[in-house]
DNA sequence: CAAATAATTAATCACTTGATTAAAATATTT
DNA sequence: AAATATTTTAATCAAGTGATTAATTATTTG
């Protein structure tokens, strides 16, 4: 009989976490119970004290996570110097896209959780500030020395997150099915640079 | 001695429901105690059920109306045939900035909530679809009909709602303090509409 | 005014929930 | 194989929570 190799997704620890992924990513830190994510890990409550100690130390553990993905996605392309403005705009909106496809959620979780815990998440998430220094900034400030360049980073986020945001809403007002959603979340790799350069020569 | 004449303002009833707003609206419907509203709202937790019977109730309530003014902004302006598309647009964003600096916690607790329960929300919000007969969709495909209409509506709202969703996240990545959001949200009245009429011109 | 009705409260109930404990089972080391 | 350490479980606790009850106070009505 084959030896027991515990591999990395199998050990209990992993099962937890895998369950509190889904779980708090569903319902939000308030209405998720640990007994919940017991079960969907398919272990005893207790295991998850053992391993964790205690319901927020679990989810600091994922919204740490989830906060990394969130914002990982757009911080690394910001800071290289090397890539010209278009392209980080491409790479945001197609980085995003293909993320949250993945993950409809995170955006809403993420933004959600950190509303209820706005100043002490610094703490759990060692983010850069993006000072003008930042080359995406800089870019941004050539390109249009008139206009803050909070309002161009509001419109690519906006244009790109707000459909996974607000995608109940969608089908609440009947203008998207299921199936459409995918097709134009795709076409909008495409479409929300070309819009966003549009808005860049704006006068 | 003056005789106590109760204002509308000034009911229990409506001391409840403006605590439930308040609390529900910060916190959401999972997080919140019925203890925080009725202690909100200065009376006891029992006057809380006499008046609304449940908790569900109280908050089917809050929803209902908070739905309603979200939906509110846009639904009449996207119905007008009368008004003319650039118009519509300059009044879909100067509409959502004016209600949402008054209550910026609108969207994401409305969009919070949806997304928990979406099924059976249609039920308190009868909204009419948004079909290929709604004059703002005609007006859209007369002028693009090579994109689909959900596009452009998602860059409205994307660009005008966006920002207080993410209001947090703008603080941790330290691209705005306060004071300078309110100043480029105001911006965004007349540069939203600048930057949609150049979105849907681009090719 | 007195009786009836409505509004309000303190106390409490039944259940949920996060967490702990003590013991059992399993794995690891000696 | 015995001893030790680790993992897992069933049972339980204490605090919190939505809701109810029974009594009290205020208001309305006849």
């Amino acid at each position: 009989m084959a030896k027991k190799i515990k591999t990395e997704t199998d050990t209990t620890e992993e099962k937890i976490k895998e369950a509190a992924r889904k779980v708090f990513m569903k319902k939000g830190y308030a209405a998720t119970r640990t007994r919940d994510i017991a079960e969907e890990a398919g272990i005893n409550l207790a295991l998850l004290n053992y391993y964790f100690r205690s319901k927020e130390k679990l989810f600091n553990h994922v919204m740490k996570e989830k906060m990394q993905q969130f914002f990982g996605v757009l911080l690394p392309v910001i800071n290289d110097p090397s890539t010209k403005l278009e392209i980080k705009i491409e790479l945001i909106v197609s980085n995003y896209i293909d993320t949250l496809s993945e993950n409809p959620d995170l955006p809403l979780f993420v933004l959600s959780e950190m509303k209820d815990d706005a100043d002490h998440l610094p703490d759990i998430l060692p983010v850069e500030k993006l000072t003008p220094k930042v080359s995406f900034i800089k870019q941004l400030q050539e390109k249009r020395p008139d206009i803050h360049p909070a309002h161009f980073l509001m419109n690519i986020l906006g244009m790109t997150l707000f459909p996974f945001i607000a995608r109940p809403a969608f089908g609440v007002i009947g203008i998207l099915n299921k199936n459409d959603f995918k097709t134009i979340i795709e076409e909008r790799k495409k479409l929300i640079p070309v819009w966003v350069k549009a808005a860049l020569k704006a006068r």
